[in-house]
RNA sequence: GGUCCUGUGACCGAGUGGCUAGGUAGAGCUCUGCAAAAGCUUCCACAGCGGUUCGAAUCCGCUCGGGACCUCCA
């Protein structure tokens, strides 16, 4: 069994190997830090962690590098080439860097409270402007770039020309041809620096009244978007590295870009596997800015925005956009959400109580074994691996869970004999779902703080309906079940006479 | 206009030739003082029309619908 993945270059799933043994470098396009992160742009990052819990799994030693865009960025290119970061900031009346800390933080947050592992280096492109410039002079020199009044572009046709003799031809990636291109491309207004509508830029020069600037060989501007990404994917990975990872929007232009300057300064593909995730729609369509139907992580946890019936958690969230596959769209919508919540919860409380289970006292024997449950929850325990392998299969992998919840929950409950099993099958379970659940999938217990002073008061409560139920008063029991459910309680009662309790 | 993807039951979604996906919701039953939870059962879908095949949600064609990229975008 080995992993394979979907490579959109070649457009099919390959048997992933890495260019040095056990070592794995992957680049993942982070966040543009001028805004608050939405629930499209936790995919990728949702996504890439778990391929990296995975690769880790699977015994690689991984550098997993995501980058903060915090300058770069044009809002409208061609128009007044400013910079997305410096317009925001002048609009919040806070200086650029303030804005950009500002949102770097509350990206922070955000991916803290989904879980996810941080990323082995976090570089930003504002603290590598100069390794950005040494790659756009490399660029220029070897004349596949042109300056024009202070700015660079560069030259898409040049470079296609020679470089699609080299097999790495522009728009090799997106599955385009250049020449197709010339007509379709947009009208902008004052394109008259580039020499072709296609060129993009990899250095700006900045406008007076523009606050975040750098000095350069062509003057005070700053650094075109793509080449951040191929300046510090380089720099930290390599000429040649295992992974690069985005968004499926960002195929084109950016990562198209990103190999056009790659191949210029190193000669090289500049990454073996191109991995991209879906977008996330709501009512069909793609939730972005510019379709004006975004909705915010910090909304989505609070439930403060319109289109939410409620708030969801982040694991909630998590959770959601494991039970799709990576490469389909996702639609947002509460009812959807809303199963995502209860379906987790079933499966974490599983979990829990399996986790929980001693059986070191449980006598097994042969004789007692159900040998086809016992068989089909080996089947479904071995298929773990077998469907990640498989081009990352989260969904499988959980509908399989799912199928083991509720062997776990007879067990729980006395419906079946722990040792309807055999011990080995039984220690397989506790193992593998502790092993997927929380180190690979990244799910966990949404409590959060001390609760053993709460749990001590709950224990007198409980204690105290115990006897009232015992004095078959109904009314007293009742009302302390209603009015902590009323706290986001519930209390239940079990079959041998014990009540339990769980956070609602 | 160009390139490409897609249409699965009430909702979200796996699934690329034959074998129950799964979650949530609904219905019934068991358990139970009641409830909740849990378990069991049920709901047996693949846009439409043709074609290929012993056999198609899955392959091919057409029709209709939805979407992405071509501009910043995760």
């Amino acid at each position: 069994m080995s992993l394979k993945v979907y490579n959109t270059l070649t457009r099919q799933k390959e048997e992933f190997k890495s260019i040095t043994p056990g070592l794995v470098g992957m680049y993942v396009c982070g966040p543009t830090v001028s805004g608050e992160s939405h629930l499209g742009h936790a995919r990728p990052y949702i996504t890439f962690d778990i391929v990296y819990r995975y690769l880790q799994y699977l015994g690689y030693k991984v550098r997993y590098v995501r980058n903060i865009t915090d300058a770069g960025h044009f809002e409208e290119e061609g128009r007044e080439a400013e910079d997305k970061i410096s317009k925001k900031a002048v609009l919040e009346k806070l200086e650029p860097m303030e804005l950009v800390q500002k949102y770097t933080n509350l990206f922070h947050w955000a991916m803290k409270q989904f879980n996810t592992i941080e990323p082995s280096i976090e570089p930003t492109a504002t603290g590598h402007i100069v390794e950005q410039i040494v790659m756009i002079e490399k660029i220029i020199k070897d004349g596949y770039a042109y300056e024009a009044n202070g700015s660079v572009y560069f030259n898409v046709e040049k470079y296609n020309t020679d470089f699609s003799k080299k097999g790495l031809p522009y728009g090799m990636l997106s599955g385009r041809v250049l020449d197709d291109q010339l007509d379709t491309t947009r009208d902008l207004d004052n394109q008259e620096e580039k020499r072709n509508k296609q060129d993009f830029a990899l250095w700006k020069k900045a406008p007076p009244e523009h606050i975040m600037r750098w000095a350069s060989p062509w003057g005070e501007g700053f650094p075109g978007w793509h080449i951040e990404c191929s300046a510090m994917s380089s720099k930290y990975l390599g000429d040649q590295f295992d992974i690069h990872g985005g968004g499926m929007d960002l195929q084109f232009p950016h990562h198209e870009c990103e190999i056009a300057q790659s191949a210029v300064c190193n000669d090289k593909m500049a990454a073996r596997y191109w991995i991209h995730n879906n977008m996330i729609t709501i009512n069909g369509k793609k939730m972005g800015k510019s379709y004006n139907n975004v909705i915010k992580l910090t909304e989505l946890f609070s439930g403060n925005h319109p289109a939410l019936e409620q708030a969801y958690s982040p694991m909630t969230v998590r959770f959601f956009i494991l039970q799709t596959h990576y490469r389909s769209t996702l639609d947002f919508g509460n009812e959807a959400l809303q199963a995502a919540e209860k379906g987790l919860r079933r499966l974490w409380e599983a979990h829990e109580a399996l986790q929980k289970m001693n059986l070191a006292e449980c006598q097994f024997d042969k004789e007692s074994t159900d040998k086809e449950l016992d068989a089909k929850v080996l089947t479904l325990l071995s298929q773990f691996e077998e469907f990640m392998d498989d081009d990352l299969n989260t969904a499988k992998v959980l509908a399989n869970m799912f199928e083991i919840v509720p062997v776990i929950n007879s067990i729980k409950d006395k419906h079946i004999l722990p040792s309807a099993l055999q011990r080995e099958t039984f220690n397989q379970i506790q193992l593998k779902m502790k092993l997927f659940v929380e180190d690979i999938f990244g799910l966990k217990s949404e409590l959060q703080g001390d609760y053993t002073k709460l749990e001590g008061v709950l224990q007198v409560l409980i204690e105290l309906r115990k006897q009232a139920k015992s004095k078959k008063d109904y009314v007293t029991s009742d009302t302390i079940r209603k009015q902590l459910m009323e706290l986001g309680i519930a209390l239940k009662d079990e079959k041998d006479g014990n009540i339990s309790y769980s956070f609602v």
